[in-house]
DNA sequence: CAGTCGATTCACT
DNA sequence: GTGAATCGACTGA
């Protein structure tokens, strides 16, 4: 018996190309998270690329840091940051090592493991809510920074890898702008999503933040 | 070295 | 719809 087309890890090479390539593509593909208690798995439903150093709303914009060296390193590899005091979120590393591009995974549905991803998420109140939005994802899926610069694309059954999905019906692909973006980046429809998928987060325009009293 | 603010989420009105 | 939570990275002095 041959190992489903579905269930194919995506190889270096898809993640080698350009991000903006990339970042749609990698919708309907299923991201699986092995942990002692066992898998949870995705199937990713929103994206957004994130373009280097050239991208004002990276956080590769301003070079390398010791935060963002990942982005800088070979392709393939997750970047997971801390944000907001208490999120994590993650990326796919993409583009020529070098380029610091990334493709950051924003919403999906759980396809396996969901008891798993429920007791990580206890105020999600539906199991559509379990991956919406990207700290939600991580949070769900028990992403922090212990897994930054984890390999997707290594075989065997690693801590964190991505295969081949279902893509969806290429009408149904879907881009704008990306999410909380502000500042010279934030008109770029970098954000791609699976139209009318209850799992995709909703649009929020940047706000910026009023000083504390 | 202090000030600022974030690729967000949740509770509450 | 609005605001609080919460801390570490980054910036500029």
């Amino acid at each position: 018996m041959s190992a489903s087309p579905d269930r194919t890890p995506l190889p270096r090479d898809f993640f080698e190309r350009s991000v903006l390539e990339v970042a749609p593509d990698l919708l309907g593909c299923t991201l699986v998270r092995r942990t002692p208690d066992g898998p949870m798995e995705l199937r990713l439903t929103e994206v957004e690329a994130y373009a280097g150093e050239v991208d004002p709303g990276s956080h590769a914009y301003r070079g390398r840091t010791a935060r963002n060296e990942v982005m800088f390193g070979p392709p393939g590899h997750v970047y997971v940051y801390f944000t907001y005091g208490m999120w994590h979120c993650m990326n796919l590393v993409c583009g020529p090592e070098g380029r610091a591009s990334g493709v950051l995974l924003r919403g999906g549905e759980v396809t396996a493991g969901a008891e798993l991803v429920r007791e990580r998420r206890p105020s999600a109140r539906h199991d559509r809510e379990l991956a919406k939005g990207p700290a939600r994802l991580a949070t769900g899926l028990d992403v922090d920074r212990s897994l930054n610069g984890a390999d997707v694309c290594a075989p065997g059954e690693t801590v964190l890898s991505i295969l081949t999905g279902t893509p969806p019906h290429p009408d149904l692909v879907r881009s704008g702008p990306r999410t909380g973006v502000g500042g010279a980046g934030a008109h770029q429809p970098w954000r791609f999503w699976i139209d009318s998928d209850p799992t995709v987060s909703p649009y929020r325009a940047h706000v910026p933040r009023r000083k504390r009293t």
